[in-house]
DNA sequence: TGAACCTGTGATAAAGCTGTGATAATGAGG
DNA sequence: CCTCATTATCACAGCTTTATCACAGGTTCA
């Protein structure tokens, strides 16, 4: 398991990187933006924990726009340090494709903690892919469904949250507020857009998005994925 | 087995959910205290995993006391995750009515064993979704009802919580007055409304509605599921 | 017998939910 | 700067769900 630490402050950079190679790790840092892509090219590493707070030297380069530019080209899941308790952070993070954050100060159990409970979510996540929920299947590294017997269809960042969520349980329905949750982060989304959203979806993924066969509808409740694809 | 999630950090709360789901609960999830009271009304969960540490966003409303307002309503029981070790915060939890606790960071299996252990002290049984009661079946994920021998037949949202609850008891009357308190919640609801609701989930499950076989009524008293369905 | 009460039934209106289309805001890339 | 893709917001039709009113038939009991 390989973690790529980003972080200008050699010192907390040490910490952190002494923290998760006891616990098994093999670590490797950056010490600003260009660094930490170009060492995200070479070392393919398994997470970022990402200090969102790094110096001003490679202008535009920012904790948040390296961890855009990382979503963009992967998926590889990215912690955010923060020492900023604004919420607006935490929200734009999420914004920007973060799988989690954690406040500095941390102690390093907190850190470990978030680590493996985020590999753990990935990694429930990319077996249910795998598993294939009916004659769906999605790749998340390049944002592709398909549907068998027809072309792959990209999807945006939305969709494939909503998408992926719904594939972890496939045959179950997720309550409408669950969904919004969990795809805009708390207080974040409405009824109104999770409407649009899996319109959207459906318009890609369904063959007769008229009358849907893969995502079902359960007034008042949510939806979910039909098992029976 | 139906569980309430209550965290304001949404990728705990994923975790803790997915793992429950797992596990075959099927789960709801409010992000502060106040979204916590109204889900616990409208769902009627069988167990509540609740964050102490929630946000202050609502004044006066943090774990303790919704642990509390929850136990003042309903015999639920209550598991609290708290990351202090402080012993105190444990001794309050206790005062105010929880049945057990977790420290975090934790293991899903550790959090599992604990759900199970307190159901089980409480006396539940954790079964599947799906309940059955004589030749009648509910699956509450889409709520949808299965009488032997026939389509399925989609409820409402209102009709699912009905017959939830007569199949909770069958073989035995439940009066109007405590339908109406389950149903609509104490004072929101009158017998009209009860006659109303019996009426239409009638016509949805009673092979002949005109002769009620399933679901037989007791003049001044109530309602009650038969047992030789 | 007749009043009070209860139940089943029907009809109707208000409220809510979903799918849909159109349109603005927002942001990325040339 | 402009253009395109993505996302958010608004409005609306059709349908479902729910609450409310009205009424007939049955039972109980004084």
């Amino acid at each position: 398991m390989k973690a790529l630490v980003v972080d200008d402050d050699r010192v907390l950079a040490d910490i952190v990187s002494f923290t998760l190679r006891r616990e098994g790790f093999q670590v490797v840092q950056a010490g600003d933006g260009e660094a930490a892509l170009k060492r995200l090219a070479e070392e393919q590493p398994d997470i970022v924990i990402l200090d969102v707070n790094l110096p001003k030297a490679v202008p535009a380069l920012d904790g948040f726009t390296v961890c855009q530019r990382i979503r963009e080209k992967s998926n590889i899941p990215v912690i955010l340090l923060t020492v900023r308790e604004d919420e607006d952070d935490i929200v734009y993070g999420f914004k920007v494709g973060a799988d989690d954050y954690v406040l500095k100060p941390f102690s390093p159990r907190q850190l470990v903690a978030r680590v493996q409970a985020v590999l753990r979510r990935v990694g429930a996540s990319t077996e249910a892919h795998s598993k294939q929920a009916g004659s769906l299947s999605f790749d998340p590294d390049r944002r592709e469904a398909l549907v068998e017997g027809r072309e792959p269809v990209s999807l945006t960042a939305l969709e494939s949250r909503l998408l992926e969520y719904l594939m972890l349980y496939p045959g179950h329905i997720l309550t409408n507020q669950d969904l919004i949750d969990h795809i805009w982060g708390p207080g974040g989304g409405d009824r109104d857009m999770l409407r649009q959203l899996v319109r959207r979806l459906r318009m890609k993924i369904e063959p007769d998005p008229a009358q849907p066969s893969l995502i079902e509808t359960v007034a008042g409740r949510g939806y979910g994925l039909r098992k029976t694809g």
